[in-house]
RNA sequence: GCGCCCGUAGCUCAGCUGGAUAGAGCAACGGAUUUCUAAUCCGUCGGUCGGAGGUUCGAAUCCUCCCGGGCGUACCA
């Protein structure tokens, strides 16, 4: 049930008679945006009115007059320049609250028609322990595989890992030169790790020792071209000077990060040639991360060796990411990393060239678009594969092996690019696939930089989940006596208070936006959190246990019909019109694959049970039909909040 | 140079396809607990919606220009 799908419906009926095309008006009845004004708001008398050319609220009083909806609603009033504002008639809302009891869908209809979706999400790259950066994609596309089977649609998750890249090369290469054999008999994950960490700081040292030179030069070329044009804007007047003098400022800009990258240089360098023993170890092992490169190419063009140790790696760093899942309640169907699709990538080139689709460029083969200077590049000059190669191969399979009908990129803005291009070469080649880069914004530090692997301050996924649940621990153990809750209890309670605190941090920014990594604000537990809508949760089990019954037993007594369900305080109403939202949230949810509504509206109806809580007394009213029905009402405000929190990954316990 | 994105309260962000006095949370300040968990509730303070034009009965939202910031821009994925 959706009062505001049936209330449009209504006013199509009733707009139709006015107008060639109802639609975008009837898209114009949206819930209130104050409770003042009702529960639902029609905007399109005004509009209406220009296309009649009548007066604004006579036209708002002939759509009225025409709308059947006195089963539904009181007495629509017109308002200001022509809103009509309706609102739901007591009888109706109680009872189809009362309809809900003991519904695990919360009237929510499956779809339609469902769609076989895959959603494509996390992909870290193997061998790289995860971090910050890997969170959004891991539980914005763990939400949204959640909640579009929730709606009836089929879905494959699938973990598009980087299993077939450069980074295997220098963990074969660390393998080979450093391994320290009774590390990795122990801890063969941190050991690997370890040694993917040893060359790319070598390679990272390297790469710093030649590039230096390189930007001394720039440097002092962009100082003398900085220092021209600002001589040149002195000498200058009018718009000529404003011109040069941005132009001037623009390569002061540029001398300014210059002088980053340098600084930057400088200290990988210092870093390593303040250690003796690590100076000569670099020494030891030139251009390391060439010979890194040389492991990788062997590994592609199926050198035994390396193939050997790749086999014996993979499950080992596989285990690894399964328990950082496993932790995070998340769940892959297929696990299909770059690796699966290599032997097709042959047969993609070779077909896109036939077909004449990709063509030779430079020595290397591309796709180019209509409209874009960039080409999508499927075979480097050496011969190569890129991803795009990969992520082509990847939509065939999709199409002809898993017989999808639409899938879900979720994958940072950056790449908004990559898969405009991606998703036009699939056209050309034939594959109609409905493709979306499900898009979000980037993690930012504190100065509101991108957070760079390269730049050493990224802050470890695990090592955020052991904040998280150390911080919920404290506040747990701060509100319990000695005896209250036993350790495990308590363990359990933290774990899920922490990782929900996270979860939905992330999700309760709209995915488009940037993301200020704070720990102060990610690890919240006050306020608009998950902390917040858990612990309405726990305080519905405090009711019921305090009031010794069970929520089985209250449904059990409820009779489904509308006097099961009693409005005597303005915040049990409040609080049942906000559960009976949940469908029209889910449908905007899926307008545009943005979790963000969901989370809003789980605050507000948790916040439209806290305001209940203080108003309102269960256990103790005396009124048995009213006591009764706010029984209800906490059983459903529990399933609601449940089922939300449920659909963006997050858990509940009864007691907190 | 070209392309894409962003600029809303001290901070972090909402604001749906143009609608009523621009909303939350945090922070600050003031209240609320003999009664179901105060991880709470109620209130106060706080905004030239980056700037200027334009379209409109009506603009944070749409268009143009400017300022400021970010990202991408052929052999990394």
């Amino acid at each position: 049930m959706n009062y505001l799908a049936d209330i449009r419906s209504r006013f199509a009926r009733a707009l139709a008679p006015l107008i060639d095309d109802p639609a975008p008006l009837v898209a114009m009845v949206h819930p209130a945006q104050d409770a003042k004004f009702g529960d639902y708001q029609a905007n399109c008398a005004m509009p209406l009115a220009k296309a009649l050319k009548k007066p604004p609220r006579d036209v708002a009083a002939e759509i009225i007059s025409r709308l059947d909806i006195a089963d539904l609603c009181d007495p629509p009033e017109i308002a200001g320049p022509g809103f009509i504002n309706l609102r739901l008639k007591d009888s109706v809302l109680a009872a189809d609250t009362a309809r809900l009891v003991g519904d695990e869908r919360l009237g929510i209809e499956p779809v339609a028609a469902p769609k076989k979706y895959i959603v494509d999400f996390s992909a870290p790259n193997i061998a790289k322990p995860m971090h910050v950066g890997h969170l959004r994609s891991t539980v914005i596309g763990d939400s949204l595989c959640r909640i579009l089977r929730f709606v009836g649609h089929e879905v494959l998750s699938d973990n598009h890992i980087g299993d077939w890249g450069t980074q295997f090369g220098m963990v074969i290469y660390g393998y080979r030169n450093f391994l320290d054999q009774e590390n990795f008999d122990q801890n063969p994950v941190e050991e690997l790790a370890r040694l993917y960490r040893l060359v790319h700081q070598i390679a990272g040292y390297q790469g710093a020792v030649v590039e230096l030179p390189q930007l001394r030069a720039r440097l002092s070329e962009k100082e003398t071209a900085a220092k021209s044009m600002s001589e040149a804007a002195e000498q200058a007047s009018g718009p000529e000077k404003k011109d040069l003098n941005r132009k001037a400022g623009k390569l002061r800009d540029e001398v300014a990060g210059v002088r980053e990258e340098i600084a930057g240089a400088e200290d990988k360098i210092a870093k390593v040639e303040s250690n003796p023993a690590f100076k000569a170890l670099c020494d030891a092992h030139p251009r390391i991360a060439d010979r890194a490169r040389e492991e990788t190419a062997k590994l592609h063009a199926g050198d035994e060796a390396n193939r050997a140790l790749w086999e014996q790696f993979m499950p080992i760093c596989q285990a690894a990411l399964d328990e950082m899942y496993r932790r995070m309640g998340i769940a892959f169907d297929l696990t299909l990393g770059e690796s699966f699709y290599n032997p097709m990538l042959a047969g993609v080139v070779d077909d896109l060239v036939r077909r004449g689709i990709a063509v030779e460029s430079d020595g290397a083969m591309c796709v180019f678009q209509e409209g874009k200077k960039a080409p999508f590049l499927i075979r480097k000059s050496d011969g190569a594969f890129t991803y795009a190669t990969t992520d082509l191969a990847t939509i065939k399979y999709r199409v002809e092996t898993l017989k999808a009908d639409a899938a879900l990129y979720v994958v940072g803005a950056p790449q908004a690019e990559h898969f405009e291009l991606l998703f036009a070469t699939a056209k050309k080649w034939g594959y109609h696939l409905d493709c979306r880069h499900i898009s979000f914004g980037s993690v930012l530090d504190e100065n509101r930089q991108m957070f760079r692997t390269r730049s050493g301050g990224t802050v470890g996924l695990e090592s955020l989940l052991d904040e998280a649940v150390t911080r919920a621990r404290q506040i747990v153990d701060a509100n319990h006596e000695e005896g209250e809750l036993d350790d495990s209890a308590r363990q359990v309670i933290a774990e899920i208070v922490g990782l929900g605190a996270i979860k939905y941090a992330d999700l309760k920014h709209n995915r488009e936006s940037d993301y200020v990594f704070s720990w102060d604000k990610m690890l919240a537990m006050t306020g608009d959190t998950g902390t917040y809508m858990q612990y309405a949760c726990a305080r519905v089990g405090g009711i019921f246990r305090k009031g010794e019954t069970t929520r089985a037993a209250v449904r059990k007594s409820a009779t489904g019909s509308a006097d099961d369900i009693r409005f005597t305080h303005p915040a049990e109403r409040a609080l049942a019109m906000q559960i009976h939202r949940f469908g029209e949230v889910l449908a905007e949810v899926l307008v545009d694959f943005r979790p963000s509504p969901l989370t809003a509206w789980l605050y507000e109806t948790a916040n439209a049970f806290s305001t209940f809580y203080t108003h309102c007394k269960v256990k103790d009213e005396p009124d048995d039909a009213v006591r009764k029905s706010r029984y209800l009402l906490c059983d459903l405000t529990a399933s609601a909040l449940e089922k939300g929190l449920e659909l963006l990954g997050i858990q509940v316990r009864e007691q907190m």
